[in-house]
DNA sequence: GTTATGATTTACT
DNA sequence: GTAAATCATAACG
C-alpha cells in the first residue's frame, strides 16, 4: 500500500477548521534520533489567526514564539507548555495568515517499541499518544523542531487509509478557557469512538 | 532587569 | 477530587 506524503501545498488553504477535520485519519510521521515512528491523527484542534482569542496569534500579535504561524503553511509549530510539556501543530493557510491545527492525539502504528521507551511505559495503552504533550513525547518531537518544514525527512505526514467509515465529532476545545467567548468555538474535531483520543 | 502564566500531565490527599 | 511540576516567553518597569 502506498502512502503520499502531503504537498506543502495541502497546507495551504485558507480554511484552518476545514483543515484541522481533513487531517484526522492521515498519518503523521516523524525520524527523529534514528527513529522512525508513526501514528494515525485521531484528534485536532483548529486555531484561527489572528481572529481568534485562543490563537498565540490572535490581534496580530506577532513574537518570537509564534513567528513561524505567519509563514506559510506546512511548517511545524512547536512550542512548550508549562515549562514541561511539548505541543506539535501543523501550520497553514498562505504567508502572513497565521492558522495552525494543533494535534492533540494519534493512534500509535510503526516505531511502537521507541514511543514506549520514550515515554517510559511498558505497556501498549492511552498512556503513550493519547494527548497533546504525551504524543510528542512519544514521537521525539521537541522545539529544535520548531519551523521544520513538513515536506522534508524529519517530519511529514502521510494520506491515510480512506476513511468512509470513520465519524468525525466536533466539540470544544479544551484548556482555552482564558479565551472567552471563543472557548465556545466548536473547533476541537475527533473520530468518534477512537480509544486514542484523549480523556478531559 | 523582574514577574506572571500557560493549547498539560502526573502524582498525591 | 486537588495540586505540584517547571521554564520559555511575554509583558512590564
Amino acid at each position: 500500500m502506498i502512502h503520499d506524503k502531503l504537498d506543502i501545498n495541502w497546507y495551504q488553504g485558507d480554511n484552518v477548521v476545514e483543515i484541522a477535520r481533513e487531517l484526522l485519519g492521515n498519518v503523521l510521521c516523524t525520524n527523529i534520533g534514528g527513529q522512525q515512528t508513526k501514528g494515525r491523527i485521531v484528534e485536532t484542534e483548529a486555531y484561527a489567526g489572528t481572529n481568534d482569542k485562543a490563537c498565540h496569534a490572535n490581534g496580530q500579535r506577532k513574537t518570537r514564539r509564534n513567528e513561524i504561524m505567519f509563514a506559510a503553511g506546512g511548517h511545524a509549530y512547536v512550542y512548550l507548555c508549562y515549562g514541561i510539556h511539548h505541543l506539535f501543530n501543523v501550520v497553514t493557510n498562505i504567508e502572513g495568515r497565521a492558522d495552525a491545527v494543533l494535534i492533540r492525539a494519534v493512534e500509535p502504528l510503526d516505531g511502537i517499541e521507541a514511543m514506549m521507551h520514550r515515554r517510559g511505559v511498558r505497556e501498549i495503552n492511552r498512556q503513550l499518544t493519547a494527548g497533546p504533550g504525551m504524543l510528542t513525547a512519544a514521537m521525539g518531537i521537541k522545539t529544535l523542531h520548531n519551523a521544520t518544514r513538513l515536506d522534508g525527512d524529519t517530519i511529514w505526514i502521510e494520506e491515510g487509509e480512506t476513511s468512509e467509515n470513520q465519524q468525525v465529532i466536533s466539540t470544544t476545545r479544551i484548556g482555552v478557557s482564558y479565551a472567552r467567548e471563543d472557548a465556545l468555538k466548536p473547533w476541537r474535531f475527533y473520530i468518534k469512538e477512537n480509544p486514542w483520543v484523549s480523556k478531559y
